[in-house]
This record gives structure tokens, C-alpha cells and sequence, in this order.
DNA sequence: AACGGGAATGTAATCGATTACATTCTAAAG
DNA sequence: CTTTAGAATGTAATCGATTACATTCCCGTT
């Protein structure tokens, strides 16, 4: 690769020449511009980001660091993220944690060592010192999962109140044997407040808790389907499930359906985040949309403030209204 | 933020017993090494990595260029770059193209500015040119999509020998009508590849084409529905669809079920990538495995050997077996 | 006592850009 | 014909690290 000194060697000029030229930042003769604009394309000159990096403050790139792409469920945040970013010509990199500590340092390095602006948490696995830490130097948001008592800046929603409402519609529907299906960490507040959402509903009607939460930590749609058979084993009378996510309602209307329970007739089931899941699978699934382009967005918004320097618009511990998507999956009169 | 000069000041050593520190690379004597440390703590010291990577030639670090990670099936292919990549201490940086080729070109402006170390396209808008010259230059390899006819590396499957297994499948099942529903971009060789079988598969029996291909270029589920009722509009006698993904299955069988037809007695939909729409879709949707984490780490140990300089270990234009998973959507005998 | 060698540390060049400041040149104004 | 403003270009410092090379110091050998 070509550098500036050899272009403005074959250009018979000095370097600070071809920087003006290549920036259009300063008085460059018609004749000069076009001599180096030929040796640019001679030697096929692409300028080093790092020589440029080093003076300027900025990368224009923000760190997005999320559990794993395969949640389709992220891919709107990020959406939200990208649209904020590119408003204020900012690049977007997507790094996978997978929930590994070391690895998120790893990515975490790129931050303090100066190659990105900001870091957008989706899901962080660092410790509440450590992040309040960062917070304390560097531009740093949490969205939709998020450590509470802590300083930096959230945009999500109340868990708490829209699992309530999920468990609500399952016992207007009159069920009162309801099992609540997780698989993952249970350690991110989404989790932990969809679980206390569904003990304090079921406490306050005294009805029993039937769960494998927090016992097992599993991923997906096969423990799912696994999870739910083992609850109906030792709970056969349980009519309704409320699962944390559409893909494992889906893995637990597919065991219903294996033991010749068919859904909504004799079982409901109820997911979460309305991913495509929620609608591919059959019958629909009852979910809640969490808005998450929005929130995506917001949180770049904050960042974007962060990084700038600029006051904040918003309150930067903020809970967004969300949404109940009633399907078939809650339906009683439905097929 | 600190300097290594600050952190030289306040230990009284040279910056050069400071770095030496930090590197652990030469002799250094424990007093020393302590006071440095010291400072380094104190002073909250973290190096910028932008003065090391401009001295170094490599940052560890390579691009993921995507459509979009709403598609889970990226994601598989993701994990195998990753698994390569981290083996050899790289960091894998993921990144949205939506297709656009002024975006993509933003992105690749890094591997240009020696941001990254290479790129794996796994779905790339640049022409052969473009590709071709990237390619003369710096580490590049394309996964699952390519160009053909370039210089540029590949890993992928034969997706037209896949699709006449597909579309064989369908007229085993004595399907004569059969339609072909595609969404996104006709510009990428698996979708060419596909219709390609499919139109040679009809034309070698003398049966008619069914499709929209390629007038209309829309996204994801909503659009396979509308498009399939479109085809069973003009077509009434259509018994059987070749998606060209598993979404756009679900999104068939959906239409299908809305017009009282059912799968696969009355019609029979195959899809493609084997992704978890493929067991989530009732009935479960007969696709096409492409080994997706293998390729993913194939292409990076391609990509790891041309950054290191090392020779390529396999052929740099390999197409791996894929498997045919057949499911309810295809069986006869199914309910 | 003189010497040699390795440990410990420092000095300064270097990576590839940007940019403040200096300098030269040109042309219009007085 | 000077003066002078501003256009055009160059010189060199700078960003924050690494590292080749130089230097100093200490200790064991001869």
C-alpha cells in the first residue's frame, strides 16, 4: 500500500498538499489538485484511518454488543441503532458476547483503547462496578436488558407490568394451573422480572408456581419443548404457559400438540418480544412488542448526545410504553 | 484519558521501560516494573491502541459484511468464522449492508484504512471489478453468496443440484404444478441458482413455469403470502411450491391453510437453508442443510491463511455436499 | 586492575496522517 | 513602482504507541 509521502513524491508536492487535496480542506491550485489527484489513482493511494485517527479524536464508529445475532429479536434494535447512527454518519459494528465475559472484554478493549466512540450494551454480562466504570470515562447505554443501581443510562421496558398483563389474559381465560417456561440466563433483568411479574400474580391469587425457573440454564426451542414436557409430567393439569420468548412458546405448543393437546382448545400459551416467531408459528402467539426500533433508537440518540458532548434530550433512565399483541394463541373461540 | 508519557512521568522511567512493561517484552527489573505498575494503576492507564496499530501492520480484526442479521441463518455462519477466528485470536466485527452499495462501500473503507486485517462477504452488492481489485490488495473470501467468474475466493454449496433435488422431491410426490416463490434480491447466485433448476427441471419435462420471479423484488413473510395467492389466483391447479427459504415456506403454507388447503395433503411446499422456521412452521418444512458453520469457519481459515501469508490449506473455490431434510411438508403419509 | 558480557534503562526514529505556522507568489490598489 | 492582501504551498510539530540502537551499571573472569 502507498502512503501520502510517496504520492506527494510522484506529485512533486508536500504531503501537507495531498492532505488538503484529499480533505478539500484548504487552497489547492486547479493544476496542483489535478497532478495529485493523478498520482492518487496511480498508486492507487487509500489513506491509513489509523495516521488520521491518531490526531483526530473521533472514529465514528460505535460498538454494539449483543448476546448473539441468531435472536432475530435484536436485529430491530440494532435497526434503531443503525438509523440515529447513519443520521450522524456514524458506522455500526455488531460483535457477539454469547454471554462470555472474556469475550465481551475483548470487545470492550476496542473502547478503551480509543478504536470506537461508544459501546451500545443489548446485553452486557460485565459486573455493575465495571459498567459504571466505563460509564464514568467513556459513552456508554444500555437497551432493553439492562443492570439496575447502577450510572449509565437504560431505554427498555417495564417487564414487570407486561408480564402481569400476559398472565392476565391467561387467567381471564379461567386458567389457574399456568407453568412459566425460561430457557437462558437468569440473570438479565428481563428475565428476573418476568419470573417476579408471574410469582407476585400467582401469590396474590394463591395459586401454585410451576416452573423450572431458575434451576436450569438451556437455550432454546428443543429445551423448550423438553422443559414443558417435564412440567407436565409432574403437573398434568396445567392449562397454560407462559413462556419468555415467542420461539419457546413455540417449542411448547409443539409438545402440547405431541401429547394430543391442541392450542388455544385446551392449552394457551403466551411469548414475548413478537419476533417473527410469534406469527410463523401455529397457531399465532400472543406476544409483547416492545417497540425495540424505537428503543434501538433512542439509546443511539443518547449515545450520540454522549459522544457530542451535547445535553441529553431525554431522561436517560427510561421505560417505553409497550404493546400486548393478542393472536390465537389466547383465543377461546378461535378454530 | 492518560498517555503512556504521563504514566513514564509519574514513574520515573522512560516511556520505553513503561511499554516494555505493558508487553511484557524485555528486561525489566522487579522495582521497576512495580513503580510502573503502580503509576499505570494510578493514572488508570489504558493504551491507545490506535499508536500501536500504526506501528504494527495488523489489528486482529476482520469484517463481516451481511445483508441484515434478521436472518437467523447468517448467524450459524457467523459462529464458524468465529470459532476460526478466535482460535487465532482474531476479533469478528458484523456488519449491515441492507444490500446497499453506498454503505457497503463505508464498511469496506475500513479494510482500505487497514482497520481490519480482511473481509468475508457474506452477501456482497460490489461488482466482479470492484471484488476483483479488493482482492488483489488485502484478505477477502466470500461465503454461501458469490460472484463467479472472479479471482476472489468462495464456500458454498451447488444450490442448483440442491434445487433439482428439491424440485425431484416435489414431482416424486407426483406434483406437476409446481411454483417457484422467491423475495430479495435476484442479483445473488443462490436465488439465480435455484430458479435456474427450477426452470431446467420443468423445461426437461415439458411442465410449466409458475412464478414471480423475477419481476418483483420484495422482503420476508407477509410478501411470500400475498405472492403465493397471486400464483394460486393465475393458477388455481398449483399443488406445490419451492421456496427459497424457509420464512417464505411458512409464509405459503400460510396462504394455503387460509384458502382451506392443507399441507401436505393437499399441497406440498419445500423451502431452503434448514433454519428454525424449518421446525417451527406447522407442519415442519422439508429444506436444504448447507453445512453453514462449516463453511463459516472454511472461509476464515481461507481468510486467516492469506492474512498470515500461509498457503491456503483447501481448494479456494469449494463447494461442500449439503443435505436434504426432508419433512412433514413433503410426506405423503403426514397426519 | 582491566575486561567482557549481560541486565536495565534511555534516546530518538518511526508508523501515516493532520495542521499550525511560515513562506512564497500573484495581482490589485494606491 | 511600491504595498499588501490573500492564494498557494511548504516545513515541521504532533498524535501515542513500538523498537532499534545506545548507554550505563554491575559482576564475574582472567
Amino acid at each position: 500500500m502507498s502512503t501520502i509521502e510517496q504520492v506527494a513524491l510522484l506529485a512533486k508536492v508536500s504531503v501537507a498538499t495531498v492532505s488538503r487535496v484529499v480533505n478539500n480542506s484548504a487552497y489547492v491550485s486547479e493544476a496542483t489538485r489535478e497532478r495529485v489527484e493523478q498520482a492518487i489513482k496511480k498508486l492507487n493511494y487509500q489513506p491509513n484511518a489509523l495516521g488520521k485517527l491518531l490526531r483526530k479524536e473521533t472514529t465514528s464508529m460505535v460498538l454494539v454488543l449483543l448476546h448473539s445475532v441468531d435472536n432475530p429479536f435484536f436485529a430491530t434494535i440494532v435497526q434503531g441503532i443503525e438509523k440515529v447512527a447513519h443520521e450522524n454518519d456514524y458506522n455500526v459494528l455488531i460483535c457477539n458476547t454469547y454471554g462470555d465475559t472474556e469475550r465481551e472484554q475483548h470487545y470492550l478493549k476496542m473502547l478503551r483503547n480509543h478504536l470506537v466512540d461508544g459501546v451500545v450494551f443489548i446485553s452486557n454480562t460485565c459486573t455493575s462496578e465495571e459498567i459504571n466504570y466505563l460509564n464514568a470515562t467513556f459513552p456508554v447505554v444500555q437497551v432493553v436488558e439492562y443492570l439496575t443501581d447502577i450510572d449509565a443510562a437504560h431505554y427498555s421496558i417495564d417487564f414487570y407490568q407486561a408480564g402481569k398483563d400476559l398472565m392476565d389474559i391467561l387467567y381471564k381465560n379461567g386458567h389457574r394451573s399456568i407453568g412459566f417456561v425460561h430457557t437462558g440466563s437468569t440473570e438479565i433483568v428481563s428475565s428476573k422480572e418476568k419470573f417476579r411479574a408471574y410469582k407476585d400474580f400467582l401469590k396474590e391469587r394463591r395459586l401454585p408456581v410451576i416452573t423450572n425457573y431458575p434451576d436450569e440454564c438451556l437455550f432454546g426451542y428443543a429445551n423448550a419443548k423438553k422443559i414443558a414436557g417435564d412440567l407436565l409430567d409432574k403437573h398434568p393439569k396445567t392449562t397454560a404457559f407462559f413462556a419468555t420468548s415467542d420461539l419457546l412458546a413455540c417449542g411448547i405448543i409443539d409438545e402440547l400438540n405431541f401429547r394430543g393437546k391442541s392450542v388455544p382448545k385446551d392449552a394457551m400459551v403466551v411469548g414475548f418480544d413478537n419476533t417473527s416467531y410469534a406469527y410463523v408459528g401455529k397457531p399465532n402467539i400472543t406476544s409483547v412488542e416492545l417497540n425495540s426500533f424505537q428503543l434501538g433508537a433512542m439509546a443511539m440518540e443518547y449515545l450520540m448526545s454522549k459522544i457530542k458532548n451535547k445535553p441529553v434530550a431525554h431522561n436517560n433512565k427510561c421505560l417505553i410504553p409497550y404493546q400486548i399483541i393478542e393472536r390465537e394463541s389466547t383465543k377461546k373461540d378461535s378454530r
